[in-house]
DNA sequence: CCTACCGATCGGTAGG
DNA sequence: CCTACCGATCGGTAGG
């Protein structure tokens, strides 16, 4: 495939053994091949992999073999399976941000006023959905029920991404508990309302009758209550 | 597999009955082969490791030193490793409902009107996180973050338990639904709720500020809304 | 329940 | 990225 196009560029490095082209390639090289699809074909079977057996239960030659490399191969990208792991997580977290970005900035951009705190929360929740459950969704998943094979140093790293995605939320969520739409405190009710979310990983069924509007209409209906007109127009 | 229920209640068909303590039972005396509770003593730490490191991270030979076996031992309570997770899910499905239909039962005989739905859900969520998360509390959530390594036919017995289990809350929830005091389709209501719940074990640290009754009084705000006066008693 | 042990698998590496 | 391979570990078993 793409594999063979890459074989035939010419590698300043390369030794001057001549011969043909063997089974042994030059090392390593300077890195302007192709490696990065290989790569990212690494992190997206990892991420299969990982949400449907596990961190655990997935060897790396599972991985291997779905992107058709050989046991050892992977190791030629990642150092470790848990580097693996942590890729797809990063990625993950990475992508949710961006998506939940710039689904807040299209609202605020295009009709201010017509977003109050409540429509915010409907786009954060329904982007999310389509985050935890909707195509190619494996990515986050995995980094909610795996992060306990994740070092120390990673958990933290991925902590401050994860702070980061939080933030997104915070101005709807405040706002809403201030207005007491959404009662308690709001720490604890931002914790259960992720709880509440999250879990759809565990019993969404696509095939199902309920779609990802249908569950975000259920989570707003369920969370923020509405307005009393009686009470908006006293404050 | 089964086993693990047949040895809690009589069955016909456990298997164990015709293989009687065969080989070298050695030293201790007769009546020091308190059989029972060094299975209980396995399940009790399969389940804590279980819980900390997860199903596929333990090892059959950590269970075995957290009771002070030998690595081969455990196989003389349990035939396999699945059992023993099967074990201590099915132990932390009958302890959560025994423990809940307790609540329930001891909440309407002493004030059956003292009881609406809300005070009875509250009850219900009360306990709920301290199954979760109270004293000894590694049952159910293994049961909750590691079913994936169940066989097809040890999911269907413990959903089986499961739906017992949330047969226990259709009462309340059904009430409070009915009521306009829980919004939302029930059905879609009570899955997200439970993730609210579940989720916490999580991220419910017992060393901070907030008690299992603070939980428990954020989780009914969040979700259960206050009756209108006013439409109360227009109903 | 211990002793002794086995086959399978796994993450990872050397070297081309 | 493949070939060949290794040390460690694991679930499980035979037999007393």
């Amino acid at each position: 495939m793409d594999q063979a196009v890459a074989r035939t560029r010419s590698d300043p490095h390369a030794p001057v053994v001549a011969a043909k082209r063997p089974r042994g390639r030059p090392r390593k090289t300077a890195d302007e091949r192709d490696d990065g699809n290989r790569r990212v074909e690494l992190v997206n079977a990892a991420a299969k992999l990982f949400r449907q057996k596990g961190f655990d239960a997935t060897s790396t030659r599972d991985i291997a073999a779905a992107v058709g490399m050989h046991s050892g191969s992977p190791f030629y990208h990642f150092k470790s399976k848990g580097a693996l792991l942590y890729a797809v997580m990063d990625e993950g977290m990475r992508s949710a941000i961006a998506r939940q970005s710039a689904a807040l900035q299209a609202a605020a951009v295009s009709a201010p006023s017509a977003f109050p705190a409540a429509a915010l929360l409907r786009v954060l929740i329904r982007n999310h959905f389509d985050v935890l459950l909707g195509p190619g969704s494996d990515f986050i998943p995995v980094m909610l029920y795996e992060s306990r094979s994740l070092t120390a140093r990673q958990r933290a790293l991925l902590a401050r991404l994860q702070g980061d995605y939080e933030a997104l939320w915070a101005p709807a969520l405040n706002a809403l508990s201030q207005d007491g739409q959404i009662k308690g405190p709001v720490k604890l009710a931002r914790l259960l309302i992720f709880g509440a979310l999250n879990w759809s990983v565990q019993w969404f069924d696509a095939s199902k009758d309920a779609s990802l509007d249908d569950l975000a209409d259920a989570a707003m209906a369920l969370f923020v209550q509405q307005p009393s007109p009686v009470r908006q127009s006293q404050a």
